[in-house]
DNA sequence: AGTGTATCCTGCAGGC
DNA sequence: TGCCTGCAGGATACAC
């Protein structure tokens, strides 16, 4: 589910809450979320300080003590982060949590995930710059030039739409962001990812950037799971063209938006108006 | 290298 | 009401 919209929402509400706490104990209800055996990821947890929330791609860094080391949470699917005991409003109870890290003073946070496909793992400074560095650009950083996109789309035949799904090309979009973005862009999905042209490159560039950018204005998309830190939805799902609205009319020409599956996922496109 | 497929897991919607 | 099938925002491992 969460996408980089999705999960910046999150990190969003967390920083204004989470930094500073300390956290005293770690219970671990589904270690399969976990990528060591729980008793490791609970020392390598208990007594540090979250100083700072951040995002990459689409996951959210909880660093630690200043910086020495991450706590770094993928959401999956159906993952959530619910805080609680922390003042303001309800935040509503976790349905299915994996983890609990207890701060003090009834505060606590949970990783609270359906289907448990998310994960969490805790790195040293070093460790963590190791696995950023396997992670594509940031799209929305300022340096993300559809030069290097273009560059980068030339090496791989690879569909356009599963082009943007891999984490190693490009940070944080999934199958939402990418049919809307191949919508925008006027191009097809399924398109090798070579064969995209110059224009349709800088059209490319552009069409990402302002799906996630509207994604995460409109504080992101709800199809079933997602919530925000206050336990509500996200907007973001009314402005959708493509994704999900497989027959409806194409909101430029009317055409039914048509779904095909490749890659194991569905995509969506508007026949007249991506080539 | 690239691509198609299966897998992890649970819940829900729709058809009968 | 119940049973069955298909589908779901992600990531990875595998065979070809």
């Amino acid at each position: 589910m969460p996408e980089l919209p999705e999960a910046e929402t999150l990190a969003r509400g967390l920083r204004t809450l989470i930094p500073g706490s300390v956290v005293r104990r770690t219970r671990v209800i589904h270690p399969d979320v976990l990528r060591v055996p729980a008793r490791r990821f609970r020392t390598s947890l208990t007594g540090r300080t979250v100083t700072a929330v951040g995002r990459r791609a689409k996951n959210l860094v909880l660093e630690l003590d200043g910086g020495d080391g991450a706590l770094v949470v993928n959401l999956g699917m159906t993952g959530r982060l619910v805080p609680m005991g922390f003042p303001g409003a309800d935040r509503g109870r976790p349905t299915h949590p994996a983890v609990r890290f207890a701060f003090g003073q009834g505060r606590s946070l949970v990783f609270d995930d359906v289907r448990r496909f998310g994960s969490l793992e805790v790195f040293d400074a070093a460790g963590w710059a190791e696995r950023s560095r396997q992670i594509g650009p940031e799209p929305l950083s300022p340096g993300y030039r559809w030069t290097r996109l273009r560059e980068d789309l030339q090496r791989s035949r690879t569909p356009l739409r599963n082009w943007l799904l891999d984490q190693r090309k490009i940070a944080g979009v999934g199958n939402i962001y990418a049919n809307e973005a191949c919508y925008r862009a006027g191009v097809r999905p399924h398109r090798p990812a070579c064969d995209v042209e110059e224009t349709e490159a800088r059209a490319l560039h552009r069409a990402i950037r302002e799906v996630l950018e509207e994604g995460i204005e409109h504080g992101g998309t709800t199809l079933r799971d997602y919530r925000n830190v206050d336990g509500e939805p996200g907007g973001n799902q009314r402005r959708l063209r493509v994704y999900g609205r497989e027959g409806a009319p194409c909101p430029s020409c009317a055409t039914p938006v048509e779904r095909t599956v490749f890659g194991n996922r569905s995509a969506f496109f508007c026949p007249r108006c991506q080539s």
